[in-house]
DNA sequence: ATTATTGTACTATCTAAATAATACAATAAT
DNA sequence: ATTATTGTATTATTTAGATAGTACAATAAT
């Protein structure tokens, strides 16, 4: 299937933010075994190392921990998992408004046109 | 006072998005003239050689014109930039839903939490 | 015991991006 | 006329990232 992904960021960074995110909407449960790095790096279609690169800096962080030969699991702490939940939600609807901000939306203007696109979706 | 840049995408990129809100956010007026290149890249703090690259792209996009010799120029098409301003403002919605939606946000939910978030700012 | 799979490590190569250092032609300012 | 400023072009160097290829130690599976 092969991962969207594109040219403007480092590629291991867009797949750490892919795994992280598969992680917290629960596509992978806390104590899954994740797919072999060969393997993962077979489906996203990126080099080994690249997904190893990606795969040893989300252990950094803690969302995942690997053993030796048995292969790399899903943190088994939900209480983390929920809080960074709510640390990236918060981060994007800062981020967002910030961003509107900058093209000379305020924060009532920005809240009026989501409406308005809502609406227009359905 | 040097733009705030991280190392997470090309310079020349994010020196193009700076620009580009700039000007749609009126910051720089249709016709009015920029700073040179090699003031820029001082305010900047990038070399001269990246800021030619991010405006010289900026000018592919038509959104600032340059007269070989006077300075470079923001476009007088007054309809182009509002479009622009319109079209950025709803890809940045777009994103946004997209997301919150990988984070595991539907739409509702993504509604009430900026509803809450904004309260607690107040 | 043997085999296959696991994460991990290492070296080499290639490319894009950023920087550095100049240079030049056109023209506005003097 | 001279000077300074403009955008632009060129060459070289450095660095980070991606890829390719290979290897190894630990251990689960057989």
């Amino acid at each position: 299937m092969s991962w969207e992904l594109d040219n403007d960021r480092p590629i291991y960074l867009q797949l750490m933010d892919r795994i992280r995110q598969d992680i917290i909407a629960s596509l992978y449960r806390p104590g899954e075994k994740l797919p072999s790095v060969r393997e993962l790096a077979l489906i996203a279609s990126v080099n080994p190392n690249t997904m190893q690169k990606a795969l040893s800096e989300l252990e950094r962080e803690g969302l995942v921990y690997s053993q030796r030969t048995s292969g790399r699991f899903i943190t088994e702490d939900e209480k983390m998992l929920k809080q960074l939940k709510d640390e990236l939600a918060f981060e994007q609807i800062r981020k967002f408004f910030e961003q509107m901000k900058q093209l000379g939306f305020q924060e009532e203007e920005t809240l009026s046109l989501i409406q308005k696109t809502l609406k227009r979706e359905a």
